[in-house]
DNA sequence: TTAATCACG
DNA sequence: ACGTACGTGATTAAC
């Protein structure tokens, strides 16, 4: 026997779009494109494939005008019209089904229903099939028989409907389906039926007479009111009996044979990194390749047994992401001779050909889990971030984009016989290295990162990967004991919170508390977000004064966020040496910027006293820390790029920038500027960079969205060069589709020609931003190739640590202290000549809160 | 897994 | 009339 699924294509895409849409925030990609229903449906196809495991499977949809609206014109009036952000993504669940392998049927002017029916029909004509129609739409049950059973989805998990189990809770045969609805009529379908007849009434009525027709031959015998009701609208009856009949003689022209599920395409891959479904990326097997070919790769024990090009493409394989702990899984090479695999030895290994030319994805992370400092001339992961591919920490998701089919590494994880495979697995991969680099080398070229690739993302893996290794010591101690006075605090301010609110709730729970604040309390008319009230810090300052349980909750929230994340999330991470590995990635920001996980060490708090002590447990091995930060680069940047003379000539003259933009905007001498001026200033100067609006900045600055607009105005008046700049970027960008920066770091954008004016309002922020910010990471990692050379010709023992944007942090040995100074001061301010000049500040301090 | 919150530049 | 500042990461709750 040979089963078929039949699936209700439309009703499962207009299930998916209500089930996430009511809410009025549809998943949508980056771009725009709303992707809700089709995530749903992907997922509930994948959900069918598993439970059903079909090999025939169709999929029908509704296509164009249908028959019934011709021939009763009332027919599905009333209804809500179908929204366009489901209408457009009709056609891409086609799309994805045809990559998928899965046949799907459309005629117009025949519904999804009248589609199944057919081929219900045909299964029941070919003693070989037998049929699941899967769908929630009740019309279906009609077409169930002794060979098609109907898989009624439910809001939670379906009920499977055959002849018996139907004719157990319906009392009825399947077919008399369509008598019901002419009976009762369809709301939804606006199909009539008769006035005042539900379900109950017309189940009762066609176990007594079977059949409408019998019905209506016998309706003397019903009597009463139910009778008149049956002869008054017997008209509509019989109609609305044609209406719900489903059709089952469309001329598909399809042979059952055609409805066999094929192999899953690589387009899938394409379509799910076009829809950003990345998580189904991950979880579905999708092949690279339509045709799997395997490489030949060679298991060798030692590497002294083969001779290698002076070019050759390597990958090591890790169990963890957290390179700096994980084990190595193994090794492959590849050069224009073949491809090897090793198990053992690996460091050992490495020691030997670290010197050839390597061609590699993520030469830090090798560089730091085996210690050997390898010579990488070309790290793909690197390259393949500049051109803007979608770059992920697996392999996996690149290869994907150049259409090669390999398990990512999660998947691969899952083998139990993965040491077989592994072999292959990474055989794969080098392959795909050695191959790839001339075409990554191309695009670099064309597009004239190559500068910004060769002198300074391939440089700045090296002084990364030292400052990784080096690492910084974090005093347990001093966490501990802040430990013990925090938690006494915590415990404290938690009965306190109690005993206001009346009752124990958690307090870490934002809907729990927005319930106590705003709807036991009353404290405010409380704003809404999609799960209840708002209650982050802005709010809450807001109503302090109105009750003291603000200021304690103000409080509970600032101490466990230290307690949580930097007390006892710090301390997990303090290896066996008593120091911190964080992990910055290179390859992740869209401006250019590092970022640090595992632990992330650029946000350590600074602004307020009571966090900044965690910086006290952040001590040097040597004798003293050094911070150099760049003093308002982003602004000098700004200034630079913008060609704006004035404020080009206030940093010439080492003014203060944001008391000399308050005494313009406020046109009073410097001497009068008070210290909420400058504030004022400072927030008006940060929405500048930020791509400002009024509405934004009197949000921050706490004022009328009319005396922002003020600000804003008043600034433009003074720095004219400073609006032209804004206004030709993002013309510009409406042109060219990306950004670059000063060092030709490029940023598409595609969200700058979206139709909705909220992505494209964003996407001229980002216009605006980017440049900006992203000039002053290249700035910064430039420099800091610059010290790292510096201090190795000088043979300068001190060590670079931690990079925070505009700040590094030094390690320092006492002796070396004066030189280190004039070093970083003299590299990092002469990196790169602008117009202004850049301004480096140096403190110094016996451990980092003491730094400043 | 996502949303809310809060830490940093 | 729209809906509201750029770039990050970690933790917690709640599904």
């Amino acid at each position: 026997m040979k089963k078929l699924i039949l699936v209700d294509g439309n009703n499962l895409m207009f299930r998916s779009y209500y089930a996430t849409a009511y809410n009025g925030n549809l998943m949508k990609n980056s771009k725009g494109f709303p992707t809700n229903a089709l995530y749903g449906f992907v997922s509930m196809i994948n959900k069918i494939m598993a439970e059903e495991k079909p090999v025939y499977m169709a999929v029908a949809f509704d296509i164009g005008k249908n028959f019934r609206k011709q021939e009763y014109d009332f027919y599905k009036e009333g209804r809500i019209a179908t929204p366009e952000e489901l209408k457009m993504q009709m056609p891409v669940a086609r799309e994805i089904l045809d990559a998928m392998n899965i046949k799907h049927l459309e005629l117009a002017p025949y519904e999804a229903d009248d589609i199944i029916g057919t081929l219900v029909k045909m299964t029941e004509s070919d003693k070989d099939f037998a049929s699941t129609i899967v769908s929630s739409d009740k019309d279906l049950l009609q077409l169930i028989s002794d060979e098609t059973e109907v898989k009624l989805l439910k809001q939670v998990g379906f009920i499977r409907y055959n002849k018996e189990t139907f004719k157990k809770d319906y009392g009825i045969e399947p077919i008399r389906i369509i008598d019901l609805k002419a009976l009762m009529g369809d709301a939804s379908d606006n199909i009539p039926g008769v006035k005042g007849i539900g379900e109950k009434t017309a189940l009762k009525l066609l176990q007594e007479y079977g059949t409408l027709e019998n019905l209506y031959d016998n309706v003397d015998k019903v009597g009463g009111k139910l009778q008149e009701k049956l002869v008054n609208d017997k008209e509509n009856a019989f109609m609305s009996k044609k209406i719900a009949t489903i059709y089952r003689d469309v001329p598909l022209n399809i042979n059952l044979e055609d409805l066999h599920v094929g192999k899953i395409k690589a387009r899938v891959a394409k379509l799910f990194q076009e829809l950003e479904f990345f998580s189904l990326l991950k979880t579905m097997m999708i092949p690279i390749k339509d045709e799997e070919t395997e490489v030949e790769v060679k298991e060798i024990d030692n590497i002294d047994d083969i001779t290698l090009d002076d070019t050759i493409s390597l990958y090591l394989e890790l169990d963890d992401n957290n390179y700096h702990l994980a084990h190595i899984l193994g090794l492959a090479i590849k050069d224009s001779k073949g491809s090897y695999f090793i198990r053992n030895n690996i460091v050992e290994t490495l020691e030997k050909i670290k010197n050839k030319n390597i061609i590699t994805y993520d030469a830090k992370k090798i560089i730091c889990n085996t210690g050997v400092k390898i010579n990488c001339t070309f790290d793909v992961m690197i390259a393949s971030y500049l051109c803007n591919y979608i770059n992920k920490e697996d392999i996996a998701f690149l290869m994907q984009q150049f259409n090669l089919k390999i398990d990512f590494f999660d998947s691969f994880m899952k083998y139990t016989d993965r040491d077989e495979k592994i072999a292959q697995y990474l055989g794969q991969k080098v392959d795909f290295l050695y191959n790839i680099k001339e075409t990554l080398e191309n695009k670099l070229k064309e597009n004239n990162y190559y500068d910004l690739f060769t002198n300074i993302e391939m440089p700045l893996l090296y002084v990364l990967a030292d400052m990784e290794q080096t690492g910084i010591k974090v005093e347990k101690d001093v966490l501990e004991e802040m430990k013990v006075e925090l938690n006494a605090r915590i415990e404290e301010i938690k009965t306190e919170i109690y005993n206001y609110a009346g009752e124990e709730f958690n307090i870490s729970s934002p809907r729990q508390l927005g319930e106590i604040l705003f709807d036991k309390m009353h404290l405010a008319v409380g704003k809404k977000n999609k799960t209840g009230y708002k209650t982050d810090a802005k709010v809450l300052e807001k109503l302090v004064g109105k009750h003291p349980i603000i200021e304690s909750i103000l409080l509970y929230r600032n101490l466990t966020k230290i307690y949580s994340t930097y007390i006892e999330g710090l301390e997990n991470f303090i290896l066996k040496d008593g120091k911190v590995h964080t992990i910055y990635k290179q390859t992740l920001t869209r401006t250019g910027r590092l970022s640090s996980v595992d632990p992330n060490l650029q946000n350590i708090p600074v602004r307020e006293e009571l966090g900044r002590k965690i910086r006290k447990a952040f001590v040097p091995v040597g004798d003293v820390f050094l911070s150099a930060d760049y003093s308002q680069i982003e602004l000098r940047i700004l200034a630079h790029i913008s060609n704006c003379k004035p404020l080009i000539d206030a940093f010439k003259n080492g003014e203060d920038i944001h008391t000399k933009v308050a005494s313009d905007i406020y046109g009073i001498p410097a001497s009068g500027v008070t210290k909420n001026m400058r504030r004022t200033a400072k927030a008006v100067i940060f929405g500048i960079v930020y791509g400002i609006s009024g509405f934004g900045l009197g949000e921050n600055l706490n004022i009328s969205r009319k005396d922002a607009d003020e600000f804003i105005k008043k600034y433009y008046a003074f720095y004219p060069e400073v609006k032209e700049y804004m206004d030709s970027i993002i013309l510009k960008t409406h042109d060219l589709g990306y950004v670059t920066t000063l060092f030709g770091r490029r940023r598409v954008i595609d969200e700058i020609n979206n139709t909705n004016y909220m992505i494209r309002s964003m996407g001229e922020r980002m216009a605006l931003n980017t440049p900006i910010q992203g000039t002053s990471a290249d700035i910064m990692k430039l420099a800091m190739i610059n010290v790292y050379n510096r201090f190795k010709k000088e043979h300068i023992k001190s060590k670079i640590l931690l990079q925070v944007h505009d700040e590094i942090i030094i390690d320092c040995k006492n002796e070396e202290l004066d030189k280190i100074k004039q070093i970083v001061k003299e590299e990092m301010e002469n990196v790169f000549p602008l117009n202004v000049p850049l301004k480096v500040e140096i403190d110094t301090g016996s451990n980092w809160y003491d730094t400043k």
